[in-house]
DNA sequence: TGAACAAATGAACGAATGTTCATATATAAG
DNA sequence: CTTATATATGAACATTCGTTCATTTGTTCA
């Protein structure tokens, strides 16, 4: 009954064993890697990577946002609210605009690693 | 004719000029900023995510991966190559088995920060 | 050479994603 | 209260993405 949907392995069984348990013990839980992995998947947009850059200068508001990056006042607060729904963006009201910063300094890091490591060809 | 697809913006000019001055000064170029999302989007999937933990702690062939993530050997493949391709892993042959292994050390900075981020809440 | 195993790859299918359009909410000014 | 401006949001559509299935390539050993 389709036992061998997964690998059946290539050779020794301890060191599978090993593998296993290893993988058992350093693997976060579940609904940890699921978090992490759509953390990195607001990162994964170029859009949302010129947004966080140009947050990286200054406090901007929404218009200002779309009309620096060319793209519709929609699109824009669309990405913005993915952004600040991952906490990496925060957001403060004056008078009719709204005006979005950086909410902390994970995002610097993340992204200058992630330059250097393209960078390195 | 539809010269307002963009925002037309909330108020003073000269802060607008000296936003677009500031955006068009450090904002990476487009090519730079796609492969910046790219690599990010690598980063975006759970399975990805695990075999790059599993890959923290050894050098793995693809069965092996396959039986420890309990996925099959052509998911595993797939995704592999996606990682080999951002540069994010290496492969070295071994008679029948390929083993695979962390390519460089952003990978590391990358994830941690990333579990940095979503452990402050 | 031929059988057996490990890995890679292309096509296909369903799920997820980004933008647009239309519209709703919120604030300010008349 | 009405109008104008700034922002948010839901539905729809096209595109992208991850897995599966079938097949191919590469290697070992008889």
């Amino acid at each position: 009954m389709d036992e061998n949907r997964y690998a059946e392995c290539c050779e020794s069984r301890e060191l599978h064993e090993d593998l296993l348990r290893l993988v058992a013990e350093t693997l976060p839980d579940e609904d940890r890697l699921l978090d992490l992995s759509e953390l990195f998947k607001v990162f994964g947009d170029s859009t949302r990577i010129r947004i966080l850059f140009v947050l990286f200068e200054a406090e901007v508001c929404v218009c200002d946002l779309a009309e620096a990056l060319k793209m519709t006042q929609s699109a824009i607060s669309h990405q913005l609210g993915i952004l600040k729904r991952s906490k990496l963006v925060k957001s403060r009201r004056e008078g009719k605009s709204v005006f979005y910063s950086l909410a902390d300094e994970h995002v610097r890091t993340i992204i200058s690693q992630g330059m250097e490591h393209i960078s390195e060809l």
